[in-house]
DNA sequence: CATACGTGGGC
DNA sequence: TGCCCAAGTAT
């Protein structure tokens, strides 16, 4: 059940007529090479683009604003500029370029994607571009779109954003996603959908931003709902967030008599998964971050540890809890490290801590250690 | 369908 | 400082 009303051909010619001279048109991504020509020329907006490097863009796209993944998209770029390079890589350094980025299961499932690939030709469908890990409808419409200028919807931050306002959706669009996408695939402009798919984002992030929407440079003000009652800014409607729970963690900076540094790679499953850290745990009810840290210590390291000064507390806001680190240098006094709740652990001089992919909230605490370091000017004997 | 899953920039 | 938000996907 289409509802194309709103949606006429004037529409989108006065959307990719504003797009011509203001939308962004330097992604690198869509710059690169042409794979081939189709009947008509580039004139006639038929030809192909290699899907790699897109195909990598939007997945770095997920969730994450274009001028923070654009440094590790040109990096990425450099170090795994094929999708057989990506096979053939080891998960550590996908992690590591990956490091700072976030959600990193992102690249995992890249990984994963690429490998499941093998040399098969690109896919051409959206189902089997969404049978492919970490790849959903949005980002295999943008793929098919971008890299094919195939007919296919998108459904982003941006494009819910714009459809909210135009329609005034009163409600928040996560309780009506189907109809959002009928309304993505309802304005689509087949003729040239690389193009509108884009554009569309465009509006949303130049022109219908959050908060204060630019309606005055707007091409598409004389149609949006949203404007006419003046309710842009409230929309789209949002859900209600749940409060999120916050914990301190206990973390040990262990040190042996060489100078070197215990850390730990976590999981590869879950939150950081593949991420190494400092070792520490979550503290009990009444209990002291000295009795936390030995504790942990000895669960997931079967270590005792005298827990001495401390070297650093710093909070840290995940998408759905809060945490509050407090970092303790320790000395060990028994036992031998075992990974019991890790992949693995090593010990490594501070120095050659910058050659392991650590979330944001340790690459604080490897700060703080240096700069401790250096303030003693020499390694600590404990 | 609700929730897990990161981070940095903007205000 | 603290909160909102950003090119979503998997379960």
């Amino acid at each position: 059940m289409l509802d194309t009303r709103f949606f006429s051909d004037e529409m989108r010619k006065q959307l990719l007529e504003w797009w011509q001279i203001h939308g962004r048109h330097d992604l690198p991504w869509k710059r690169g090479d042409v794979i081939s020509l189709g009947a008509s020329d580039l004139q006639g907006n038929t030809f192909e683009l290699d899907p790699y490097p897109i195909w990598v863009a939007e997945v770095m796209l997920q969730q994450t604003q274009l001028n923070v993944m654009l440094p590790y998209w040109k990096r990425w770029m450099l170090e795994l500029p094929t999708r057989a390079d990506l096979i053939f890589a080891c998960l550590d350094k996908i992690l590591f370029l990956w490091k700072g980025l976030g959600y990193y299961s992102r690249a995992r499932r890249l990984h994963q994607a690429a490998i499941q690939l093998g040399d098969e030709p690109w896919p051409r469908t959206l189902d089997a571009w969404m049978s492919l890990p970490g790849i959903g409808r949005t980002t295999a419409g943008s793929i098919l779109s971008s890299a094919f200028n195939l007919p296919f919807p998108i459904l982003d931050g941006n494009v819910t954003r714009v459809l909210a306002r135009l329609q005034a959706f009163s409600m928040p669009p996560i309780k009506a996603k189907t109809l959002f996408w009928s309304w993505s695939e309802a304005l689509l402009d087949r003729e040239q959908p690389r193009d509108f798919n884009q554009a569309l984002m465009d509006l949303g992030a130049l022109i219908c931003i959050p908060g204060k929407p630019q309606c005055f440079l707007c091409p598409w003000q004389e149609h949006c709902s949203a404007y006419s009652y003046g309710c842009q800014s409230k929309l789209p409607v949002k859900g209600k967030a749940r409060e999120s729970p916050y914990k301190v963690i206990g973390v040990g900076i262990v040190l042996n008599e060489l100078g070197e540094v215990l850390i730990d790679q976590r999981h590869n499953e879950g939150l950081l998964g593949g991420l190494w850290e400092f070792p520490g745990g979550k503290q009990d009810p009444g209990e002291t971050i000295q009795a936390t840290i030995s504790r942990e210590l000895k669960e997931e390291l079967d270590i005792e540890v005298e827990v001495g000064e401390e070297l650093i507390v710093l909070n840290h806001s995940y998408s759905h809890m809060k945490l509050c680190f407090v970092v303790r240098l320790c000395r060990m006094i028994a036992g031998r490290p075992k990974p019991l709740a890790s992949q693995q652990i090593r010990w490594v001089q501070p120095e050659d801590l910058d050659q392991y992919a650590f979330p944001a909230a340790n690459a604080k605490i490897i700060s703080a250690l240096l700069e401790y370091f250096q303030d003693k000017n020499s390694i600590p004997i404990l």
